[in-house]
DNA sequence: CTGAAAGCGCTTACAG
DNA sequence: CTGAAAGCGCTTACAG
């Protein structure tokens, strides 16, 4: 709790703040405090002219209930955790920044509010976990990202409620929002074998990620379809650095590869901001993009669309994703023990400057 | 509150959920509740050993009362409430949203949680509010960046303890956490002058924003002291467009400038945002930077050290900036009714390679 | 320094 | 359909 002044206290008390109460609109609407709570929360069972009456007299006070005294009656709090690292917070590509958004937006369908928690790695368990966890403070906790393993062993062992957006852990059956990594890939692959591009390379990151590595599974796959499977397999073509997937990560990447394929033709990234970092070493060695070589990204970040050229990528509904999360983490509220979801968000292709080789690409 | 399944609620009433309880603590320790509750709160009055053995109990059982009992019987939440519009939320630069990390992180040096509540612009008064403006749910409330005037007005109204991040509301004395914007500036010009760089431009956005304002004031300012109070004065060297600061705007700023003022030396952006539109219109134009001319950005975001060239650029410190929110916030609560405070966060130049002109600039 | 007891403002079986 | 009453798990004067 916070520490507060006596005198603040006493202020408190006598009511400065403290408002009306169930009691108050009870008797000025001539009835119990039962019936003005089953009004509140339309559980039904009242008569229509006793609800008008009750509503008239709740709207007329502007009166709505103490949240603090509901979830101790209730044992249900209204809260949300959402907790997310350090890291994803502070990245500039406000791509866990707008799932936040999305689950902040979604949640309040359900008359519920988020309570923030970000996370580093240097916390002990369960000493340091986010302190919602230990007060048992929310009715569930959304997860956005990847954090440190053993945080989401204990949401687990806890028993609370919990959904993870864009991360998993393998042994662990839990309610999941994936994106669809592989489709996003071969979308990409197949828009430039379309154009007779070929010799496409791939730039990634950190295998951490389950998405990193769908991304690059997904494109091995697509590549072998397309009838490419050599330079699926050619390891002269592929970056992937075991790190956080930076424009620099890009940069070294786009070089590495040009350096053992001098006549690359594409090159697909694994996100945005590494394709920002390819188009960067790109403009150094003077090489024109898309005419030289096209680069494709994925997320579609903000960066995306204002990037020289504008930059073909993936389009990730990363509000949607936010939404999806709470309406599955609602659901496992109301059916604890039913087998767990996973829901695979759709992406698309979107088609800007960067990859149209062969076509005068304006 | 959530919905949830009559069967989910028996579940929890079961025990499935409810954990310790003070009293069980109370009972194991031989003590009162209030004697654990004492020690729980560390208020002091009780001895040494009574506190020993109640605190031995709750380690062993890992006990944490619950908030909303908590809540209930001492008129405290424990929460903060975050207020942030869905466009500072969503922007690219982790401006805001390191300012939200920062608060976050300093909450919990309180005991307190941060709720979070984005808003758009299309909300009604008072229907629509964040939510726990009308539950009592948080004991104060920190608004980052600018908001719709009324919503600040009927949180004044309702006397709820309040703090301002880099915006404020004229003729409302709230407490207020502003960046030391001119002093920002002028460190800025001072650098280019002492290059005997004097031909310095202004690119600038929205006025609805007072941290813009006072860029662009701080220019005029720093420019006069500097003895170059023609060109402050003169709009051929500035761009002032009223609306968002965005890249594009950048671009087109320096269009204009450039073309008014061939022979322009510097130009100083009102932020970092900005600056890259104008890198990359200096780009097009095949004009170098700094050689052929210096530019100077604000914020210090995360793209200001890898643009290219580097950006200079004034550091604000985001996390503290929330940090201190949060520290003003605490004390307004504990002293509701003393006067307002102001904290002007300070700001330094980093001077990378964007302005290091007549210097051979890498 | 410590305990018994009232009370915070709701919800929810239960009885009618 | 409605009301009286118990109870949620704490805190805090108050008395000793």
């Amino acid at each position: 709790m916070i520490i507060i002044s006596k005198r603040f206290d006493i202020l408190y008390k006598r009511g400065v703040i403290l408002g009306i109460t169930i009691k108050d609109i009870a008797k000025l609407a001539g009835v119990s405090t039962s019936t003005v709570s089953l009004v509140l929360s339309k559980k039904g069972y009242v008569s229509e002219t006793t609800q008008t009456k009750v509503q008239k007299v709740i709207d007329e006070y502007n009166y709505r209930p103490l949240r603090a005294a509901r979830q101790l009656a209730s044992h249900l709090t209204g809260y949300i955790g959402f907790i997310i690292s350090h890291v994803h917070l502070s990245r500039s590509e406000a791509f866990y920044t707008r799932i936040l958004l999305g689950s902040e937006l979604e949640a309040r369908n359900y008359d519920a509010s988020i309570i923030l928690s970000t996370v580093g790695l240097d916390f002990s368990i369960p000493n340091e976990v986010p302190r919602f966890l230990k007060e048992k403070a929310v009715d569930g906790i959304i997860i956005a990202g990847s954090v440190r393993e053993d945080l989401i062993q204990y949401i687990y062992q806890e028993g609370i409620p919990v959904v993870l957006i864009d991360f998993r852990i393998n042994d662990l059956h839990l309610d999941n929002v994936f994106i669809d990594n592989r489709s996003g890939v071969r979308q990409a692959v197949e828009h430039l074998i379309q154009k007779n591009v070929e010799r496409i390379g791939f730039v990634g990151g950190s295998f951490y990620h389950p998405s990193i590595q769908e991304r690059f599974e997904g494109y091995q796959l697509a590549m072998e379809k397309g009838g490419l499977g050599d330079i699926a397999r050619d390891k002269a073509f592929h970056f992937l650095e075991n790190s956080e997937t930076t424009a620099e990560i890009g940069e070294k990447g786009m070089a590495q590869v040009l350096t053992n394929v001098p006549d690359l033709e594409a090159v697909i990234c694994v996100n945005d901001t590494t394709a920002m970092g390819c188009l960067q070493h790109l403009r150094k060695k003077k090489l024109h993009v898309p005419s030289d070589l096209a680069v494709i990204g994925f997320d579609d970040v903000n960066i995306a669309a204002v990037a020289h050229p504008p930059l073909t990528t993936i389009h990730v509904p990363k509000i949607e994703m936010g939404v999806t999360a709470i309406r599955l983490l609602i659901d496992r509220i109301a059916h604890p023990s039913q087998v767990h979801q996973t829901r695979l968000v759709p992406v698309e292709l979107v088609i800007r400057e960067s990859s149209l080789k062969n076509q005068n690409g304006q």
